[in-house]
DNA sequence: GAGCTTAGTAAGCAGTTGCTTACTTCCGTC
DNA sequence: GACGGAAGTAAGCAACTGCTTACTAAGCTC
């Protein structure tokens, strides 16, 4: 007789692994953490779930390995670069889908979680802060980059996640200049540091 | 023999649908609308928990009355004032308790849901942006508009519930002073409109 | 081909969730 | 004081959650 039981999937842990990863890391994105569950993601991997603890040991470490592998990425990504305006390109990207910009999405939906905020505070934080703080010689040129930063992520919450027309709609250039004229004061070199009363 | 029974609470129907929209109102501030249980609700109104459903029939109900109930005394106090540093003002003031200023962040640490999402992109980003359209005489002034309430949100999150330092501890004044004055060429009358090649 | 390791599977457990139901008790009205 | 509606309570249901376990079978080594 004919044995539709066989398992579909020839044995490859890595090609499972993988389709794990992919899986989470579109869903975390779409849905945030609490939203996807367990199954969802094997389901989309096309893989039992119980696999997904095999490889993965807890929903939240395979959160950690998505947000990880795919913030390395990113930070590399933006280590290649080096204007504000191309790591807006980065937040803004959500449609090109090489992975690593869902990851911001996903952090955005999920920041509940104290882990994504944490990789969203410290790791990517640090690292856009770091660059961005180079830019300017102020005193509290930290702060200026955090208020680049807030934008930066404020922006891509309400074009990805909010989706606030005209802003979802808006063309990547339009934004990169409008924020690159704005933000131009916080970030430039001695600066007149003139307070006002 | 004493009766450690009889029910805390006096009647007071009242006073109970107003603990319950109370506590609600923290809790999802706090925790955000998935991470918060009607149980926990009911505890901190120190309440049985089947009340909060005879009086707002679900977890979701109960969480749209906390919003438009408090986006609303949201809206007022933007409506009395003019700028957008008012504005931001009200966004930053996460300390100040009158419950209004819960609402923001309860929706930004919920909206992976829709309800909350909705609130966000239309009533109040709705509202907000369009008296933040009309310090514009730009042809688009909306998506100008969009941005700066972008970056209000981003603090706002960035503030509240990464607590990304220093931006988290940076006071009120001076993150007001850099922002408006930032934000002031793109909201400006009669720009210049000079486009860049 | 025997035997071992391990990828993959099916089933289900324990805890939590939103919500309901059947009940008790308060309190104004007559 | 009886009574009836409404406020408040206790208990639990059904569904879902993350995770586990006991198992099957694939594929490598010899």
């Amino acid at each position: 007789m004919c044995e539709d039981r066989q398992p579909r999937r020839r044995r490859d842990p890595a090609a499972t692994r993988t389709a794990l990863l992919r899986a989470a890391a579109e869903l975390f994105a779409e849905r945030g953490f609490d939203q996807t569950t367990v199954r969802d993601v094997a389901a989309r991997a096309e893989v039992n779930q119980a696999l997904l603890f095999r490889y993965f040991g807890s929903k939240q470490e395979l959160f950690a390995e998505v947000l990880s592998h795919n913030s390395e990425a990113l930070l590399d990504s933006v280590a290649t670069q080096e204007l504000p305006r191309r790591i807006l390109e980065n937040v803004l990207a959500d449609r090109a889908g090489s992975g690593a910009e869902h990851t911001i999405v996903a952090m955005l939906r999920s920041f509940s979680d104290e882990r994504a905020a944490r990789v969203l505070r410290d790791e990517l934080g640090g690292s856009y802060v770091e660059r961005l703080a180079r830019l300017s010689d102020s005193a509290d040129a930290d702060l200026r980059a955090d208020l680049v930063l807030a934008w930066l992520f404020g922006i891509g919450m309400m074009r990805s996640v909010l989706g606030k027309e005209p802003l979802a709609e808006a063309s990547d250039e339009v934004i990169v200049g409008y924020v690159t004229r704005a933000v131009s004061f916080l970030l430039e070199k001695s600066a007149p540091s003139e307070e006002e009363d």
